[in-house]
DNA sequence: CGTCAAGCGATTTTCGAAAATTCTTCATCT
DNA sequence: AGATGAAGAATTTTCGAAAATCGCTTGACG
């Protein structure tokens, strides 16, 4: 894809993918020279891709001791569930307040695209499974894309990310995931409708509902690796 | 003070605070060998520092072409206090929810501290204004402190650290801050009587006319160094 | 038997120099 | 004159090794 890129630029997007999708997992300790070898470069992007993710929140820097995968855990997950049902409204807000047909048509766009992917997901391939998360990812994405304030919306993406790590991770360790095209549906409609208040309430309940199963799979199993 | 910290941890607090406190003017190229020699250090921790910085918004890195203090605007201000208005007023509301007798002296503590600082603030020594701008950020920080939601803080101080930019650079450029004692009075007095209606509106003012003030000297003087 | 300190191995942190990239200058050609 | 492009300078990016730090083992001593 983007060959031309600097080694710690790819460093960083490579890393943050694995800690996002749970193939490095949380409280995993991360040596300098696994991840040299893992990643084929020099020390120097690693340490540097490493300082970005600390700065973001996926990784932990705990002096003269190196870096861990950061931890999950129920209060973190809660906390996250609780101040993005707040900034997710907001954007929402603001987003219906702002948008245009370009915005509708790419909601409207967007939500088809996610309702094609098949519903068996669980067991299904890993591949349909990354696939659907992207689809979305850029479903919710396109109902606040309107929002014209990049501060928030930052602030949208950071959370939105975080929150997607304990969906991977609960998919990767055996969860399903549930497709439900129909809640999505619901709020597409409410947010073309513009009715702001139907959609933060929507939208609210779909993320409370999305961590209740995350936590109710967090608990089933060992939360620790 | 924190003599055994890593070289790259000093780093990253002294660039951080030279350019929160205007030292560093926006747009301004940061050279390695430059910073190597300001800060006496190798290329490593200071690109590890420049990195972290990056990541808050403080720094923008174009790739093979180096580092620059990143850039205000008045959009950018205008986005960040809509933005900030928004996130201290829920802040705020789950901190009033939360908030005990400790916090409540806390705070009655910080707000005495804030109004022993004499109040011509403008011409006078460097010295006093930046002890005026910690007790003022400590009192803000001191009526949120009870909101109880690490990720909803860590977003207020991010916000609030960005702004407080923007007054530094205002004041190192000759500007005069208003030392509304009356204002935060009137605001402490609604929080520790959990009148949440009022404590968010009276924020919410805060953060604006601090914003008009702010916009003014921005187009007063010509804004780019 | 337990505690403490010295030494050793493993790991992180930092430096200095090499490699790669961008920017500048200047000569050449149309 | 203007455009083109190739050599040289300045700067960023990356590497590999030195320096510093941490954690553990081992052995001496109360």
């Amino acid at each position: 894809m983007n060959e031309h890129a600097t080694l710690n630029a790819s460093v960083f997007s490579q890393l943050r993918q694995d800690i996002l999708t749970g193939r490095l997992l949380p409280g995993e300790r991360l040596r300098a020279e696994t991840l040299r070898q893992r990643y084929d470069v020099g020390g120097s992007p690693v340490r540097e891709a490493l300082m970005r993710l600390e700065a973001e929140g996926f990784v932990v820097l705990e002096e003269n001791k190196g870096f861990r995968v950061a931890d999950i855990s129920v209060a973190h997950l809660q906390d996250l569930s609780r101040t993005r049902v707040e900034v997710e409204g907001l954007a929402l807000k603001w987003s219906i307040a702002k948008g245009g047909v370009d915005w509708e048509s790419a909601i409207v766009a967007s939500m088809h695209r996610l309702a094609s992917v098949p519903k068996r997901l669980d067991t299904a391939g890993h591949e349909q499974n990354a696939v659907w998360l992207r689809y979305h990812r850029e479903f919710h994405a396109s109902l606040v894309a309107a929002c014209d304030s990049p501060v928030l919306l930052s602030i949208r993406n950071r959370l939105f990310d975080q929150a997607e790590r304990y969906v991977a991770l609960s998919i990767s360790a055996g969860g399903e995931v549930r497709d439900d095209v129909g809640e999505h549906r619901a709020i597409m409609d409410a947010v073309l409708s513009r009715d702001v208040e139907m959609s933060v309430v929507l939208s609210r309940r779909h993320i409370e509902r999305t961590t209740q199963k995350l936590l109710a799979a967090m608990e089933s199993r060992a939360v620790s690796a």
